[in-house]
DNA sequence: GCCAACGTTGGC
DNA sequence: GCCAACGTTGGC
């Protein structure tokens, strides 16, 4: 099956595109969402491979798309957070039978060689129809096309040789 | 910190 | 099923 792309938004003063880098086997479980588009996009349409454009959300002047990162999970599966009393995250009304919330795993891939500011993705032409560039966009994973990808890629400094090398 | 835009909840 | 109220996101 053909590779799907994506965005996947984090805040970096919570968890950014470094501490995946810094997770054990650069590998983390991304737990905690909780918009039910998200969730879909997660259950139904991400597969092991795919590759997501790591954007950090609510950083200043510093907003925009840092680098790569792989679905390192096979499929989605339930966020044990939902379950914990203690957590920002927990959900009273799942349960384990039928959990409400989902996630996947992610893998650090490669980082782009310089920040895209959101201001820049705007002021692209080619990029007028991407789902983050949108006003009012809040989607935690939004998918990506293809074409859009590659020159966000290419934006940050990554070249045709580099992305094929990364099997992108 | 402000606030516009958005998603969810729940009364009716 | 409508929609007002509320809580959250996220750019600025």
């Amino acid at each position: 099956m053909a590779k799907n792309y994506w965005l996947i938004k984090s805040e970096p003063d919570v968890f950014g595109f470094d501490d995946l880098a810094k997770c054990k086997g650069q590998t983390e479980h991304w737990d905690g969402i909780r918009n039910y588009q998200a969730r879909n996009f997660m259950r139904d349409s991400m597969q092991k491979g795919d590759i997501a454009i790591f954007y950090h959300s609510n950083a200043g002047p510093k907003v925009g798309a840092v680098g790569l990162a792989s679905v390192a999970s096979e499929k989605a599966y339930p966020d044990h957070t939902q379950f914990d009393p203690k957590s920002n995250y927990y959900d009273a009304k799942s349960s384990k039978d039928n959990p409400r919330w989902l996630m996947v795993s992610f893998k650090w891939k490669a980082a782009f060689k310089r920040l895209v500011t959101l201001k820049e993705l705007k002021e692209t032409a080619e990029l007028e129809d991407m789902l983050v560039v949108q006003r009012g966009q809040r989607l935690s994973i939004q998918p990506v096309e293809k074409r859009h990808f590659t020159y966000v890629c290419k934006m940050g400094g990554l070249t045709a040789k580099e992305l094929k090398a990364l099997e992108v």
